[in-house]
DNA sequence: CCGTTATGTTACCATACGGTCACATAAGTG
DNA sequence: CACTTATGTGACCGTATGGTAACATAACGG
């Protein structure tokens, strides 16, 4: 669990998964429901997205009679969050960010060997 | 800036990737300093990375003599935040109550050893 | 100048990835 | 049972990606 978020980021980068996991926020789909969705692309297209996410752990499936019924699992994303995007929080607006970037900038000119 | 941001999740999807922004965070870097920072990849590997980087928008290059110096750019991580990371959120509290409710349940369901 | 340092460009390769198709299973429905 | 619906598996293919190597430029230091 620790640096599989490998998996995760490679799953959520392509925006067709991204869509996928948008659409289950709104609650859990069929496999079909979902590939309707995406009138571009193919039932094994789709499918196989379902698997990436599943593999990485953002969606979870239960089948129910001839149907398979998608849900989303935010655990990961919420861990993308709180292990790498939330350490450049304090980075981003805030002017002191780029005074004290350009500060350090300057000390390292001075500072060459 | 508006652009899709896709080319910002390809970019961080790369592990070294993210490697090299959080090297950043504590200050700019030249070039080469990034490369020693990965003594099992090539240089070219590294500038590639680089480039991947920049093009995503995700640093900024400025050229300093013969040297290059690289920072770090965190708007486009915040706008991945605020743009759909944000947007689960939500989710987080609703599935620590549905994580409650299936432990009660299970626990009401456990009489088998 | 010359050699060294710092960096970039071009070409090239192996693998991963996104996608399709042919075929297959399996559960409702008449 | 036969028929339709819902879903899955396997092989296959073009392109993107991550990586290396050969060659090239350009600035500093003596």
């Amino acid at each position: 669990m620790n640096e599989s978020l490998d998996v995760v980021w490679k799953a959520l980068a392509d925006k067709t998964r991204r869509e996928v996991l948008d659409a289950l926020r709104d609650g859990p789909r069929t496999t079909t429901e979902l590939v309707e969705l995406f009138p571009k692309l193919s039932r094994f297209a789709v499918m196989k997205h379902i698997d990436v996410l599943r593999d990485a752990g953002l969606i979870t499936t239960r089948p129910e009679g001839r149907r398979r019924i998608h849900a989303i699992n935010v655990v990961p994303i919420r861990m993308i969050y709180e292990r790498w995007v939330h350490r450049f929080e304090d980075l981003w607006a805030t002017k002191l960010t780029a005074l004290k970037r350009s500060a350090e900038s300057a000390a390292r000119k001075k500072k060459k060997p």
